[in-house]
DNA sequence: GCCGTTTTCGGCCCGACTGTTTTCAGTCG
């Protein structure tokens, strides 16, 4: 049983718990699953180090979650658990992921109408039996119908942070079998697009049975779709799709290139490579039967008269163009980044110190870090008024002191964007910060030009350096809220605010498409993980993935500079 | 169910918004 199941129980039965209206006992659980969820060890190996006393010291559990923790562990299962099942044998998590339906309501449609997952919920409302439910209407109808549809939308797709670890483990294991001797993860994985439908595995192997054989009986396939010598495919317990292709030394580099796509960039490729009488395919580049290339990839670009295209960059926006007349960017590099401008505390909704996060970043290898807690208006998350504020100064210098230059935290915030457009805090208190973040936390559903305006009215404010998570959106869960981006980005150059590219795998906001039309514009990004634990600052990676895919160059972000170097940078604004 | 420089009991993030109501429950963050 791994921490991702127990973290996943823990939240069923803080929903469970709520639907029964027991108070503060679902927020223990949630703030342990949360917790458990971000532990970079498993419970089982602390367990089997440390017992029981070892699960207790982890912050959030105590007595009574150890024990579970250790049934789990032990059995496999948790008695507590099943009994709440049995009382309300509903797909609880299912039903708690449509936006706007709560522990509540999904009590009372299965109490009245015997709803236990999304299915029959689709059913009561073909059948037009919600809006005559106590505290349901015809409005509600149709936000469930449309969260459904949303849902729905996202059905079968995968966020790229989500599905990585499952991916790179067997990436792993694969490569380490006796006889493979190339082998590489293709498709929407390696153009780091966002969210991803499957994974396309391509491999070089000497005896392409046994790693054929290895692959369709790893321990997480529920299904065998295929198993064959060259091809084989099959379904992940996660539900996730993986086929795996075995291909000719001769010709890896042009089924690495068929396969990764994509489809529209293929294409292209192939039209180029008619006009020079050429013929492309996953086995190679032709002249008549005569083969020329494709061994690798860069063998292949070479070949039709181009510089090599980052998979990052292939999806048919021109890219191939530039790459004839050799003019593609210089993207920014993997390793590039020197710090971190967007990290959350326990001081607000972060779950470690400030000093914990300090830790982790000296691990990631980040020359400073920026500690930008959640501002007053955010109630929930307890967030910082000025007097506050000043009170984490203080921290911070201690733990500066502390470090002894190991890396650097800096004083900054996620200040609120208020609905006319000021700010959450006072100027006075702003110009004191080293980086001033400021972002859109209420009022999602304003007209465009008036939620338009009000952020660009606070991005006016001198002391502001960046934009956090422009469009607001979440990844599966959430719209951007409606909003004219080519007006922020003229705002951006205007008043000289840096855009964000969040690199929370559920934000990765800004998207590609604005990437590049900042690009244009010449803005300056940071990329930052908005990290709310230790283990987020490693999220860093799909930040730059994303900018990758928008074309970003190294000078076009802030936070490659070295620590003098930035400061000088903020410096320029009062 | 957790936690403690207000410590072993009694607190625990709480205000805004929506849609249902017609003064409030449910949900979100």
């Amino acid at each position: 049983m791994h921490n991702s199941d127990i973290a996943k129980i823990f939240n069923d039965i803080a929903l469970y718990l709520e639907i029964e209206k027991i108070p503060f006992k679902p927020r223990a659980y949630e703030k342990a699953a949360q917790t458990i969820d971000d532990l970079q060890e498993e419970l089982q190996d602390i367990y089997t180090q440390g017992k029981r006393a070892a699960l207790e010291s982890i912050p959030g559990i105590g007595k009574g979650l150890a024990e579970k923790i250790e049934e789990l562990l032990k059995t496999g299962q948790l008695i507590y658990y099943e009994e709440l099942q049995k009382k309300m044998p509903v797909n609880i998590h299912e039903l708690a992921t449509i936006e706007g339906l709560g522990p509540q309501h999904i009590k009372i449609l299965y109490e009245k109408l015997g709803v236990k997952n999304l299915r029959d919920l689709e059913k009561a409302i073909a059948a037009k039996k919600i809006s005559r439910l106590p505290g349901f209407g015809e409005q509600s109808e149709k936000n469930l119908k449309q969260g459904i549809e949303f849902v729905k939308k996202s059905h079968g797709r995968f966020l790229l942070g989500y599905a990585m670890a499952t991916i790179s483990s067997i990436e792993q294991r694969l490569k380490n079998l006796a006889h493979v001797q190339r082998l590489t993860i293709a498709g929407s994985v390696r153009r780091k697009k966002e969210t991803i439908g499957d994974v396309d595995i391509i491999a070089v192997a000497k005896k392409p049975k046994t790693i054929m054989d290895s692959f369709v009986h790893m321990p997480e396939v529920i299904h065998v779709y295929a198993h064959g010598e060259t091809k084989s495919m099959i379904k992940l317990k996660n539900g996730l799709d993986v086929d795996l292709r075995v291909i000719p030394e001769k010709s890896y580099g042009a089924a690495l290139n068929y396969f990764t796509g994509s489809k529209a960039h293929n294409i292209a490729l192939r039209e180029k490579a008619m006009k020079k009488e050429l013929k492309l395919n996953e086995y190679g580049l032709f002249r008549g039967k005569k083969y020329i290339a494709g061994r690798t990839e860069e063998e292949l670009y070479t070949a039709l008269g181009m510089q090599y295209i980052e998979p990052e960059m292939r999806e048919n926006w021109g890219e191939i163009e530039l790459a004839l007349q050799n003019k593609l960017p210089k993207l920014v590099p993997y390793n590039a980044l020197r710090g971190d401008l967007q990290v959350q505390t326990d001081w607000t909704d972060g779950t470690a110190s400030i000093e914990a996060m300090a830790k982790a970043a000296v691990k990631q290898g980040l020359e400073y870090i920026a500690i930008t807690d959640h501002t007053k208006r955010l109630t929930m998350t307890r967030g910082l008024d000025e007097k506050r504020i000043q009170k984490q100064w203080k921290e911070i210098d201690r733990v500066n002191k502390r470090l002894k230059g190991a890396t650097t935290v800096l004083k900054g915030t996620e200040c609120d964007i208020l609905k006319d457009g000021s700010l959450d805090l006072p100027d006075a208190i702003l110009r004191q910060l080293d980086v001033v973040g400021i972002s859109v936390h209420s009022h999602f559903h304003l007209p465009k030009s008036t939620q338009t305006k009000r952020i660009i009215q606070a991005m006016t404010h001198p002391s502001v350096h960046i934009l956090f998570h422009p469009t607001g959106r979440l990844l599966h869960r959430r719209e951007a809220y409606e909003v004219d981006m080519e007006a922020i980005i003229n705002a951006a150059k205007k008043y000289h605010v840096i855009l964000e590219i969040n690199a929370s795998p559920e934000r990765l906001d800004l998207k590609d498409e604005y990437i590049r039309k900042a690009m244009e514009a010449n803005i300056m990004f940071s990329i930052d993980s908005d990290a709310h634990s230790p283990t987020h600052f490693t999220n860093l990676a799909y930040g730059i993935a994303q900018a990758r895919r928008g074309w970003a160059t190294q000078k076009n972000i802030i936070n490659c500079l070295s620590l003098t170097e930035l400061l000088l940078e903020l410096k320029k604004k009062q």
